[in-house]
Parts: structure tokens; sequence; C-alpha cells
DNA sequence: GTTTTTTCATGATAAATGTCATATATTTTA
DNA sequence: TAAAATATATGACATTTATCATGAAAAAAC
């Protein structure tokens, strides 16, 4: 288990400056509820905003830290953790291209509950909390977009508390690599998942011991369902894995 | 396993004409959002709402049901469970007095992803969606204090899928059992968990089978960590319990 | 009040999963 | 590029947990 330090704060200062990009001409924003804002609201954020890049590895923020704002993720992947009181992480989500990060802490007026990670190099933008709040509050239509973002998340994390429930950890594998093709994709050329997870944070999204996670992957792979090559895993039989993850 | 009909419908006409409580004088109204409504949206919701007895065991609400409003909680408790694939029940959440539930259904316009079972006798007040809706969009003091009560819940389910993924089942009793208490209560008499759960539900619960749950309860009561006494539980050493859990 | 059904409890055993040890492959660092 | 560190893989084994069987206790139905 390796410690990183946050350097993002660097980042984000010596970024912002170069990076002029403008929120009323970013297309990502059309992938969340900041396609809501008004064409002021924009451009308020725009001038409010900094811009950073996150290296892979690298926390973003973590469970407990005073988030000042809501950060909207321009690309890559990262992972969304829990720690354990006996020091193993819990993957509880995972956030892509188009996310916004920390909008339940910044509602709440609360810290951090989960860890946020880079799962590979990442564009992140921060959005100050004032400016969030003042168009949460004003602005209707933007508002019911997060709170029904929101409404999905907790969707999506009670059916995680009834997949731990009486799943096995093979079917939970299963659901799991199926997740991560539904959220990542995969690559056209060699049709590899696009979400790479070491086998340990594939053990920690799926609730088991990396070595019961790597064996599993084993037989998987003997049963032709999936194959490995490399980091890289191909889902080869879906339905098959459909059918196992039910 | 038993299938239990769905008579609220039925409760809900014959109680109704004779239960002439006003919104405006309901003190239940301020332990959750609805203490953000105005006097003239309480005579409203007074007018439209309507009021049923659930009896122990009877489904309020299923999974999949199309929800036409939400049932704000008078008295009981009840289970808030999903179906798994092999058939059997997850607990994802416990309610109480006060608390509102399909929230989420109503401001997704989706079906219920839960389902709601009485846990005891309950009374519960329909409030019709459109009414809901109006205010969700209309009173921003009430908006918010919707979202963050759904944001609470989110933070629980997050908490709840960590506690899942890697914690052992004797841990996760433990935790439950302390949830069972800082939820209901104990009886000032001989100190038993209000909430009374089946082993079956304890274990729907937990996440384990109903003869292990039982199992480690008797382990527990050997540890005088609790003390059993028919239906009725003694959290008898709360701080083992509680060093147990984490 | 008796019968029937359901829930609770426990033993025996099987199956699943975790842990420790070790080897190899891969990546990172110097 | 070589050395060090980390990640992946697998065997051996211990532990945990699930399943099946059975009986007792409690609750529900008659």
């Amino acid at each position: 288990m390796t410690f990183i330090m946050k350097k993002h704060y660097l980042c984000s200062i010596s970024l912002n400056s170069q990076n002029m990009g403008r929120c009323e001409q970013c297309i990502i924003r059309e992938f969340s509820s900041l396609k809501a804002l008004t064409r002021e609201e924009l451009l308020t954020i725009s001038d409010t905003k900094t811009h950073f890049l996150v290296k892979k590895g690298e926390v973003i923020f973590s469970e407990g830290d005073n988030l000042n704002g809501v950060y909207c993720i321009k690309e890559g992947f990262c992972k969304l953790t829990k720690l354990n009181a006996n020091g193993k992480d819990s993957i509880v989500k995972l956030s892509k291209r188009g996310d916004l990060l920390g909008q339940r802490s910044i509602i709440n007026e609360e810290t951090s509950n989960l860890t946020a990670t880079a799962l590979e190099d990442m564009s992140i933008c921060f959005i100050p909390k004032k400016e969030m709040m003042e168009y949460f509050t004003e602005n209707n239509k933007f508002s019911l977009l997060v709170t029904k973002d929101i409404c999905n998340h907790l969707k999506d994390s009670d059916k995680g508390i009834a997949d731990h429930t009486h799943k096995t950890v093979k079917q939970r594998l299963a659901s799991v690599l199926l997740k991560l093709e539904e959220l990542g994709g995969t690559n056209p050329e060699n049709k590899a998942l696009n979400i790479q997870l070491s086998r340990e944070d594939l053990a920690n999204m799926v609730g088991t011991a990396t070595e019961s996670c790597i064996r599993l992957l084993s037989d998987m792979k003997k049963e032709s369902l999936i194959q490995l090559l490399g980091k890289n895993i191909i889902l080869v039989n879906k339905s098959e894995l459909k059918n196992l993850s039910e």
C-alpha cells in the first residue's frame, strides 16, 4: 500500500493560466446537470472555475476533506472509495468523463464521505461551492437535474447493497466486469475493457481478497468466459457472464 | 416464504372518512422536510392526502410499482427490501416514524426500486405526487430539505456498501444490532430493542444465511455481548459490540 | 384447547473464501 | 540497462460461511 501526496493544488495554479477554456463552449457540460445552466451562469463559472490535471494514482480528495466546490471530470476515470477500519478499501463507485464529484458534500454541508483517486491521467475542472449553491437555489431546472443525478446514485448504491448481500463472489465479479464494460466501453481494436483496474482494485470493488479475485479470473478464463492479456480483460462470453451475475 | 396481498387501498378509503387529522396540526411533519411547507401548502395537503393503517407483514408498495405519491410514516417501523435473482431478500434500509418513502421514485419519475413492508402495525399518510412536485419546484426551502434527505440516504447506502465489502458476518451483525438500537431505541423496562426483526430479516439485513445469523447470536449470547429473551434482544456490552463492528 | 404451521436452534458436513507462502512477471526507479 | 519494488499468479491450508437435517419452541389457525 502506498501513500501519494495530493499535488493538484500546484497543478491547478500552473495550468489555469494556460487554460482559457470557456465553459459555454465546453461539450462536457452536456453530460451533466451543468447543461441546465444559463449563458450568464456559464460565463461566471468560466471565470471562477479552475482547471487541473491529475496523474494516475493521485488522490483528488479524501474522506473527511472539506470540499469547497464540485469537480467536473473532463477526461479520465476515477474510483470513489471508503476505507475500512481494518485498513481495507471498498470501491463504492466509479466515475467518468462528464460526471460531477462532491455534490452530496456541498449540498449537505458535510465533509466528503468518500476518497476520489484517479485510475488514469485525468483532466478536471473545479467549480467553487458559492456559485454551485447559488445556481442550485435559484435555477430550478439545474437543481432538479442535480437532485435527479443524486437519486440515480442512490438507486445504484441500493442495488450495490443488495448485490453484496446474497450473491457469491463469482457472481459479483461477473457483475463488476459487465459494469466496467457498460461504464467505460471497450477498445475497438482488441475489445479489451477501457477501464483498467488492478487486481486489488477489482477485489475491492467485488468485495473479496485479491487472491480470490485472481483465482476466479483464472477460472473464468479456463471456462472461456473472459480472456486475459496482461492487464487487458476481454469479455468473451457476455451472455453467460450475465447469466452468472444474476 | 409467504405472499401477502396489499390491502391498504381498502383501508385508506374506509379510514380517511373517519380521519379528519389536519396536517397543519400534525407533529410528525416536524421530523421531515414537510416542516418547510407553508401554511397554505399544508392546508392543501390536508385535503388531498389519504390516511391508512397497515398491519404487520403487509406490503406498502413493491419493487416495480408506479408510486403516485410519497408515504409519510405516522407510526411504526418498516423495512425496504430488494429481491435477489435467486429469490432472497436484502434489507437495504429501515424506516420509522417521521420518514418519507418514495421520494426518489417520484423525483426520478421511475417505478420504485424497493419494496416496503411493515415490521409492525403502522399508520401512514399518502401525499399525492402532484402536490409534492408542485411544492418541490416552487418552495426552495422544501426542495433543499428533500434533497438533503436523499443525500443522507446516499451517504448511508455508500456506508452500507463499504460495510458489506470487507467486514465479516459477525462484524456486520454487531453493526446491525447497534444500528437497530440507534434507529428504534430500547424498551425502558427491559432495555430490549424496540425494532423486532425475525432472524430471517436480521440475516437479510446482515447479508448471511438465517442459520449463520442464529448461530452468531448464540455466540454473542455466550460471550455476554447480548441477551436473548424470546424475540427480545438486549445489548449488554455495547462498547464491545462497537469494537467488534469496526 | 388442540392441531398445524412457522420460527428458532443446533449438529454434521460441504462448499466457499481468506490467509500465508512462494514464484514469476511486470513496472518503476536509480 | 540493472536493480528494486510492485503486481500477478498459484499451491497449501485454515477459517468462515452455507446447506441440509432434525428437533424444540412459539405462534397461528382451527
